[in-house]
DNA sequence: GCACACATGTAACAGGTTACATGATTTT
DNA sequence: AAAATCATGTAACCTGTTACATGTGTGC
């Protein structure tokens, strides 16, 4: 589905920040990046795999304070070059948002089709759980300042997502009147 | 990648309207749909075979005007059952946006990285255009009333669009202040 | 003892993109 | 005459999802 395979830089760009092991990713993906990006573990697992035939991360394997053996992995200089040569390019093809709600929204011509107003109804619902609970994440990260100029990137991030659900649910506000 | 396959249910429901040749489906995403969905020809043709193998369309070949030879497709009685259905629940789960933009921004921790105000001004370029663009199908598809009221979804649809770009363009515009 | 989180993988399959292929008709 | 558009398909490949698979550590 995506048409540009954007994992690799994911993966890079988390591991360049500390070593880290596929769980450690894996969970990223659930906390932090899953915000706006998701992926399998499986997938992660390949993925390092790749990475690591490049040259672009390397591994060492071993058990670290007595426990389970993980394997960690850290950037090397390969990796580092394909990662911000990426993070310098303009190359961004502004792709099209699919979305399930909009898609049936097409298909019901009318607005008088009694669907219309079950399936808003199901939408609101959605998207304003969704909107509170980005709300709940602000709170959450990003209450004091310092804690903004830290990580300015994914606040903004997080902004954006806000106003995007925001728009959102005005829109479905506006349409159930 | 779309985690739930849809585009079945986008082609019966274009086909649903009218009978249609994959080439009119294909135009289909060129225009109309393809301001919020994409997909390439040889996949339409690909899931039209899948479709009347299931019995959810049918098809008549032949020569039209004494053209060339054409295959139209249209909806069976079971097409249309499970177009009904799709339309009908409300399985909507919502999936992560995908943006590459967003994505950069997450890697760039400083507001004082050197290369967030190119990302910047690219991305707002692009974005604009967009936004522009959209504004120009509005004004096109939409500017009477009647227009509006015949194809309600669509008009919804477009203005919903032309919202979420206008709300990541003023996004952009905070940043670069 | 059991459930849950930690930790890492493989295999089968499905969906989508890119490239290959071919030929007719219409427009410049 | 050449180029663009109409019209339909196949094949190779890649990404991502789902399911299968295994084993350890920790908390109740």
């Amino acid at each position: 589905m995506a048409q540009k395979n954007l994992l690799p830089m994911i993966l890079l760009g988390l591991i360049n920040i500390e070593k880290k092991t596929g769980y450690d990713l894996k969970k990223d993906f659930e906390t932090e990046i899953g915000e706006f990006w998701s992926v399998k573990h499986s997938q992660i697992y390949l993925e390092l795999k790749r990475l690591e035939g490049n040259g672009e991360i390397k591994s060492t394997t071993g058990f670290y304070g007595n426990k389970i053996e993980k394997t960690y992995y850290e950037i090397t200089k390969k990796g580092k070059e394909r990662l911000d040569s990426w993070l310098d390019s303009y190359s961004d093809i502004l792709s099209v948002n699919k979305d399930e709600f909009v898609l049936k929204l097409y298909f019901i011509k009318s607005r008088k089709d009694p669907r219309l107003q079950d399936l808003l109804q199901e939408q609101y619902r959605q998207r304003k759980q969704k909107l509170e609970h980005l709300l709940d994440r602000k709170e959450l990260l990003f209450s004091t300042k310092k804690e903004r100029d830290d990580n300015y990137g994914h606040y903004l991030i997080l902004d954006h997502a806000i106003r995007r659900e925001r728009e959102y649910v005005n829109w479905l506000e506006e349409m159930m009147k």
